[in-house]
DNA sequence: CGGCTCCTTGATCAAGGTCAAGACATGTGG
DNA sequence: CCACATGTCTTGACCTTGATCAAGGAGCCG
């Protein structure tokens, strides 16, 4: 009924930990003989702002940054995408173009399926909109706190904020280094500043032994601080 | 089988511009039956962030500001409800407490429905929870904008989104005037800034003739030009 | 009228943006 | 393996934006 190619220790047919697991076992038949499955390459594009969509991206493995960019260039990360989570749904939702780019931060295996499939399993299936709901409405929570972030706290805050976010999101290695590395870059642009700014408040943050820093990785000293700084 | 009580001029029962619209029959029956109406003075907090969410509100009349408050005491206006708009869904979809508080801005009639209800449409109803789901990656659309307009834009250009997000949602008279009048203050609490910042960059709008201003009211002189700012 | 609330303006100051320059790291082709 | 190029990090100096403080004016209502 379905081979299980090996991308890696990856079963691409698993949706266990995926919101696909609220489907039917005959839209599973469906998804499985539609889907596409891509291996891309660090710092590839999967999506641009303002094309049309095609469908959504169940990521696999590996990190995307979803950003957008504004008319100089500079660029502002929204959130980012890690294995099991879905990206591209709220474009093929509201039939608009992307109001985002997506791209890998490295190595990524993407799964990718068609909106019209996508948009069948929701008309189809009560139970996934249900949870689809859920989704669009977490993420629209945590959208408003940052909007709340960004407004009202000082940079510092931002940037202890951020690094709270990515704790969450990512967690630590058993050394307490937070396991996704970002340039500074990268981080000033989630924080929504500019790269010397961030480099600063990062030599404040390590002066005050709240976090360390080695390289790229970050190590988290003092959670309760951090927690601290964030919820000012 | 229902009387309809006179509110001014509004029907109570008539759920035809709003997301109820797409209820059968029998739902829009358990609906009537279970309604409140609320009538409420302006400044008057309908819910408040951190409490647990009963239900949600469906805004007949008035204008009602969704804002946050930082624990100095500062908020930040998230958006406004006008009528046939639906607040408070988000929390109850997500079974957490309000992430957000809810201020008339002036005297308002809201129908109140128990969150059991809602949900037990949600669940029977995949119409309707297929818009639910429109709806709110409509509001995530919104959401990653205005993050982006936060974090990317100087202070001119957010006033000028801000008021282009009021044009929108409230447009204008027969003089251009918009149709919501808001404080100095609530516009700061907008654009995330003080409202002294405010007093000026309207001055400066006022002095490039792209708006004009008549006490607490704000005609716009030239869209294009305050698209071209806060499209910037 | 007196007491609100809200608006406005000026002066001052700090946070953080920008520019410039150099250090360090990483990768690539010869 | 080296030489060079490129990308990233860091620091210092400077300057702009907008926050804050203070004071006064305008409008409104009991």
């Amino acid at each position: 009924m379905k081979e299980t190619p090996n991308h890696g220790q990856i079963d691409i047919y698993n949706f266990d930990d995926t919101i696909f697991k609220y489907l039917i076992n005959e839209q599973l038949e469906v998804l499985w003989s539609n889907i596409e499955v891509l291996e891309l390459d660090k710092n590839i594009v999967v999506y641009t702002e303002g094309s049309r969509p095609k469908g959504v991206y169940l990521v696999k493995k590996g990190i995307l940054k979803i950003y957008k960019t504004n008319n100089e260039g500079k660029e502002h990360i929204i959130r980012f995408a890690k294995p099991n989570d879905i990206i591209g749904f709220r474009s093929v939702i509201s039939d608009e173009p992307y109001c985002t780019s997506a791209k890998t931060l490295e190595p990524a295996v993407l799964v990718f399926v068609p909106a019209s499939i996508f948009i069948s399993f929701l008309k189809e299936n009560n139970l996934f909109s249900l949870q689809l709901v859920k989704l669009s409405c977490k993420e629209l929570g945590e959208s408003n706190q940052f909007i709340t972030d960004l407004a009202l706290k000082s940079l510092k805050e931002r940037l202890a904020e951020v690094l709270l976010i990515l704790y969450n999101n990512f967690g630590t290695d058993k050394d307490n280094f937070l396991r996704i590395t970002l340039t500074r870059e990268d981080i000033a642009n989630m924080v929504g500043t500019a790269t010397e700014s961030i480099i600063r408040q990062l030599a404040e943050l390590k002066k005050e032994n709240i976090i360390d820093l080695v390289g790229k990785k970050i190590k988290i000293l003092d959670l309760k601080k951090l927690e601290n700084l964030g919820k000012q």
